[in-house]
DNA sequence: TTTTTATATATAAAAATCTTACATATATTT
DNA sequence: AAATATATGTAAGATTTTTATATATAAAAA
């Protein structure tokens, strides 16, 4: 089947992609893509869903910076290829997940109306 | 003089850059280009930071798609491009905000630990 | 039983976006 | 006199993402 929701199809998912992959893989340990699509989707009704055209070349890429290790396994007479994460990345995903934190703070101090000055 | 400083280097304004612009034009109604890329800095303490390689080309883009209408005046002998956002503009400047907050929400979820369930 | 949907991975062309470097010019500060 | 701050912009290149395509099995629905 073609890949057709998008939620809000959202512009911000730029270059969250990697942060969301290497985070959920922190917590889970062990995934293969097609489950960190759907896990994504569930755990944000709908809000954010990845496509496997931008998935599966950053999990390639993240793999190939040392990030992630693959094993394949077959399942249900389907293959299926899990990534785990390397110390490296590990530690990539919680530093990612701090940076991501401070991005968003900064953003709020830009999006929350500013407050005025009160003057003498 | 070069544009050096980067903040974090942050990935993550990647696909926020048209919201903030809108966003900064709705409050203060009319900036120029230099002046959005300041207040930018100085609001979230040096975390964002716009280069001008990247904010020009969006200002001409989002003026383009009907968004900003432009004014040229010459301040101290320098010439100053003041931006204003159309009726349309305004509009979609509260629609990336309320856009950009959904996200934010959706990547809350993602990024807080999972609850566990309670078993029985 | 045939079609659709769900599961599963992947590549390639094209579009969009952003970084880095370059180019220009005046005013102010050191 | 030199450096920094103010001010706008373009262009080449890199990166990232979308959209389309390709393949294949299993389960559910028509």
């Amino acid at each position: 089947m073609a890949q057709t929701e998008t939620g809000t199809g959202s512009e911000f998912l730029r270059g969250t992609l990697k942060t969301i992959v290497l985070k959920l893989l922190a917590e889970n340990g062990r995934m293969y893509g097609y489950e960190i699509t759907q896990q994504t989707k569930d755990r944000t009704n709908g809000e954010i869903v990845l496509t496997f055209g931008a998935l599966y070349p950053v999990l390639h890429k993240l793999e190939q910076e040392g990030f992630l290790t693959t094993e394949s396994e077959e399942a249900d007479g389907r293959l299926r290829k899990y990534y785990s994460l390397t110390p490296i990345g590990t530690q990539t995903a919680e530093q990612k997940v701090n940076d991501f934190e401070r991005f968003v703070e900064a953003m709020r101090l830009l999006m929350q109306p500013q407050p005025q000055l009160a003057l003498a």
